[in-house]
DNA sequence: TTCGTAGTTCGCAAAATTACGAACATTAGT
DNA sequence: ACTAATGTTCGTAATTTTGCGAACTACGAA
């Protein structure tokens, strides 16, 4: 079924599903105002275990919205700006009417 | 957990969520560009049964971004401008980042 | 080597989503 | 009253999502 869609609405509604959360979309936008963060400061923040973090965390990544990278011992989460032109292409494209 | 957040997430998160499927983001983009159509002339399109088709439209109903008005034996829908608006508002401060 | 820190993965359970066909409701026309 | 057209709702099944705690990995410091 997937198949029978453009590669355009698969990809916007993948990234659509991965902020249809309100923590992957908090997150999202955190970063979106504030060039990183750190896992460890977000857990500090959000009402939800570590374990649940990370896995919102890996969806995000999975739907290349964010990348993270290595500061021992932490990891440093920031946009994945590729996408994130893309996402904001796509959506202001959705978005036409007046 | 839901009250944790505000409501511009709360609010954002379910129309993503609504978009965050490519058979209504299909439909929303239609809706986008055409300024009304038909559940029969969908369910001609798209490869899906009509119940499956109605579940999707009553979701879009339910998250605010569509409305449908009978005009029998058919109905027709459009986009709820107002919530349309509001989510076109809301994703471009989203996508603020240059 | 042992300990603490930071985060992931595993196993599980509950709930939500997706999809279908059959049955039902509504209305208009014959 | 019967039929056709258009959708919705119901019941069901399979899959995915959400969330947790416990266990695990990796690494640097004591």
């Amino acid at each position: 079924m997937e198949q029978f869609f453009n590669d355009k609405i698969i990809t916007a509604a993948r990234f659509a599903k991965a902020l249809g959360h309100p923590v992957r979309l908090h997150i999202f936008m955190l970063l979106s105002s504030q060039s990183h963060c750190y896992s460890g400061d977000l857990s500090e923040d959000l009402p939800i275990a570590k374990s649940t973090l990370s896995q919102h965390l890996k969806e995000l990544k999975n739907a290349g919205l964010i990348q993270g990278s290595i500061e021992t011992p932490k990891i440093r989460y920031c946009l994945n700006y590729e996408n994130y032109e893309l996402a904001k292409k796509i959506f202001s494209e959705i978005f036409i009417k007046n």
